[in-house]
DNA sequence: CGTGAGTCGTTCAACGTTGAACGAGAGGAC
DNA sequence: GTCCTCTCGTTCAACGTTGAACGACTCACG
C-alpha cells in the first residue's frame, strides 16, 4: 500500500488537493469546517508530506549539513550533539559527515554534499585554505566554525582563540605558573587554531614580563590524546621541568596527564595543567581538568542564524567563553 | 545563475536530456565517442544531480537516518562516527537524530523522520518497548541497535551483552576477585540492555560457585559518569568493600573510578574496575580501563547490510567482542 | 446600483529526473 | 526480399507538491 498522497486525502474530503497542501501549512483561505474535515482525513488516512515532492517544488529541503573532522572526537561529539538539539527545536533536521581532516574532502563538502542539496552547510575546517573556497562555484549557504580561513566571503563563528588562550594562560600565572609549556603548536599545515591558540600564549607571557622559551613550546601531528602523551613524554625525557602546561584542547591535557601520571610526576603539585574545549571528560578525570569552555550552545545557535540569514551576513562572528577551574590547577599558591 | 540541469547540458551537446541522463548514470545504450562530449559538457557546466527530483522519480534518496539517545556519549559518537565512515564507503549520507532516550520520541522517530523519506533507519532505543513498534505504519526499513526488544519483527544488531557481561565478570574473577559489585541495574524503565548485562553477570557469578550478594548490585538512574560516581560513593559509604567492580558501560566505570580515586581507594590494587565498550578514553584513564569491547565496525556494516537487505532479514544478528585488558584489572593477584 | 475589497477555493503548470515504450538504422540469417 | 536481433537514441508521462493566476461569491461603501 502505496503511502497516501494530497490527492488521497482530496478525493476523501471531495476537495482539490491544493486545498489539502493549504490545511498542512497554514497557508491561503479555508473556512474552519473545511479545515477540520481535511485535517480528520488526514489523520485517518495517516498522511505525511512527501518531502522529495515539497523540496523539488520549493527549492527547500529542511536540512543542513553539518562536517566536522572526527565525530569520534568529544568536542566534536559535543558540537554535533548540540547542533542537532538546537536544529530539532526549529524543525531542521542535520545530516553529518565527516572529514578527517583532510583538504579535499573539505573542499568537496564546501561545493555541495555529493548530489545531496540541503539548506546550507556548517563546515568546521582544519585544512582548508582561503583559496580553496575561492573558486567556489555551489550557491549553498556556507558557514565555517572556529576558524578564520584568511580573508574569507564567508561568515564565520568561533570564540577568539586568542583571547582565550592567553586567559588561559594568565589563569595558570595567577596560581604561581612561571615555566608555563604549550602543548598543540604545529608545524606542518596551516591549522589557524593552533596559531591563534599559541599567540594568546605569547602575549600573555609577554604581558607579564616573562620571556618565552621556545623549548616550551611542544609541536604536535593531531590534536588527539596520543599527541598529547607524547608530547608529554618528551617533556620528561628533555627535563624540561615546566610548573605549568597549557595544552591546546583538552585531549592533549588528558593525554599529557596520563603520561604525567605513570611517571608520578603529580598534578597539579608538581606542574598544573589547563586544556581547551572544556569536555565532559574533564569533569571526570584524575584529577579533574581545568579549561577554556566555550559558549557552545551560544555557537551553534549563532551559526544556524547566519545560515539562514537573508541576506548573508560575512565576517567573523564571535561567542564568549569562560575559564572553568578545576583540580589540575589548584597550584600550590592556592 | 541556477544550477544547470540535465536539459542544459543536453542542449549543449544537441542530444536529449535522457541520453545525458544515461551517460550520468551509466544505464542505457550509448556510443563512447558520445559518451565522452556528454562528459565533457557535464564537468564545463558543472552539472551535480537533483537529489529530490531523482528521489521523487526513484523513490530513493541515498540518505539513512541514525538515531541515538545522546550524541555526546562517547560510544555513541564513536558509533555514529563508524557508521558515517561505512556510509560515506558506500556513497550513503547519514542523517543524525537524537532521541534522549524518551519513547516517545524513539516511537515518532520509528515512523519516519518528520517529513523526510530516508532509505532506512538504524535506531538505537532506550525506552522503546515491543508494542510501541507494533503499530507502526511506515514502511521505511528500519533496523534496531544494541538491544533485544520482545519478540521484534524488526532486524536487530547488537553484541550478545549476556555473554559479553558473563565475560566481563569472568575476567574480574579470573584476576582473584570475589566480592564484586556490579553498578548499572535499571530498576526504572525497561531497560534490556541493563537487565541482560545483570544477567550475565549473576551467570559467572553462580557458575563459579559464589553465592550474588544483593546489596552489591548497585542501581542507576542513567548511564553516565555522574551516575556512576554516585553509585561509587554509594559504595563507599554503606562499606560494602568490593574489591572488582563490572560496571555495565565505561561511562560508570569512570565516573566511579573518579570518586575511588578522591576517596583514596586504590585501582586495581584495592579494588579492579572494568566497563563495557571500550570507549577510547579508557585508554588514556587513570589507572586505563579494561573494557569489554564490542566490534563496532562490523555492527555497523551488518546494520546497513541489513537494512538495504532485499527481502528484509528479521531476528537478532549478533556480533563478536573482545575482552580490552588494561591497567585497571592488574590485580594482585597477577 | 455599480465598484472595490475581502473570502474561499479551484485549475494549471512546473520543479528535474527517469522508467517505459517506441523508432530507426545496421547487420545477419533464412 | 523478409524477418529478426542488436545497437543507439528519442519522446512521453509521471513522481507529489506548491506558486501563480483566476473565478465566484459576499459584503460594505459611495
Amino acid at each position: 500500500m502505496a503511502r497516501p498522497t494530497l490527492k488521497d486525502v482530496a478525493d476523501r474530503v471531495g476537495v482539490s488537493a491544493k486545498t489539502v497542501s493549504n490545511v498542512v501549512n497554514g497557508t491561503g483561505w479555508v473556512t474552519d469546517e473545511l479545515r477540520e474535515r481535511v485535517q480528520v482525513a488526514l489523520l485517518e488516512v495517516g498522511y505525511r508530506p512527501n518531502a522529495a515532492a515539497r523540496q523539488l517544488r520549493s527549492g527547500r529541503s529542511g536540512m543542513i549539513a553539518l562536517a566536522v573532522p572526527e565525530l569520534s572526537q568529544p568536542y566534536f561529539a559535543e558540537l554535533a550533539a548540540s547542533l542537532v538539539r538546537e536544529a530539532q527545536g526549529r524543525m531542521i533536521t542535520v545530516l553529518v559527515n565527516q572529514t578527517d581532516g583532510l583538504a579535499d574532502v573539505e573542499r568537496k563538502i564546501s561545493e555541495g554534499i555529493g548530489a545531496t542539496a540541503v539548506d546550507g552547510i556548517i563546515l568546521s575546517p582544519l585544512a582548508l585554505s582561503a583559496g580553496d573556497l575561492e573558486g567556489r562555484r555551489d550557491s549553498t549557504p556556507l558557514v565555517l566554525l572556529g576558524e578564520h580561513i584568511g580573508t574569507s566571503t564567508f561568515p564565520h563563528v568561533t570564540v577568539d582563540n586568542t583571547a582565550a588562550a592567553k586567559a588561559a594562560t594568565q589563569h595558570l600565572l595567577s596560581i604561581g605558573c612561571r615555566r608555563i609549556a604549550a602543548i598543540g603548536a604545529q608545524e606542518h599545515g596551516p591549522n589557524e587554531t593552533a596559531l591563534l591558540r599559541l599567540a594568546g600564549y605569547r602575549a600573555a607571557l609577554e604581558e607579564a614580563g616573562i620571556p618565552v622559551d621556545e623549548s616550551l613550546i611542544l609541536p604536535v601531528d593531531g590534536f588527539h590524546r596520543a599527541d598529547g602523551a607524547r608530547a608529554a613524554r618528551t617533556i620528561l625525557s628533555a627535563g624540561l621541568e615546566p610548573d605549568g602546561i597549557f595544552a591546546f584542547n583538552d585531549l592533549l591535557a588528558l593525554g599529557a596527564m596520563h603520561t604525567l601520571s605513570t611517571a608520578n610526576v603529580r598534578v597539579p603539585d608538581d606542574v598544573a595543567v589547563i586544556g581547551f574545549d572544556d569536555i565532559e571528560e574533564g569533569q571526570y578525570s584524575t584529577p579533574t581538568l581545568s579549561s577554556v569552555s566555550p559558549h557552545t550552545a551560544e555557537l551553534v545557535a549563532t551559526a544556524i542564524d547566519l545560515l539562514l540569514a537573508q541576506p548573508p551576513a560575512p565576517g567573523m562572528h564571535t561567542v564568549g567563553f569562560t575559564i572553568a577551574h578545576r583540580a589540575s590547577t589548584k597550584g600550590p599558591a592556592q
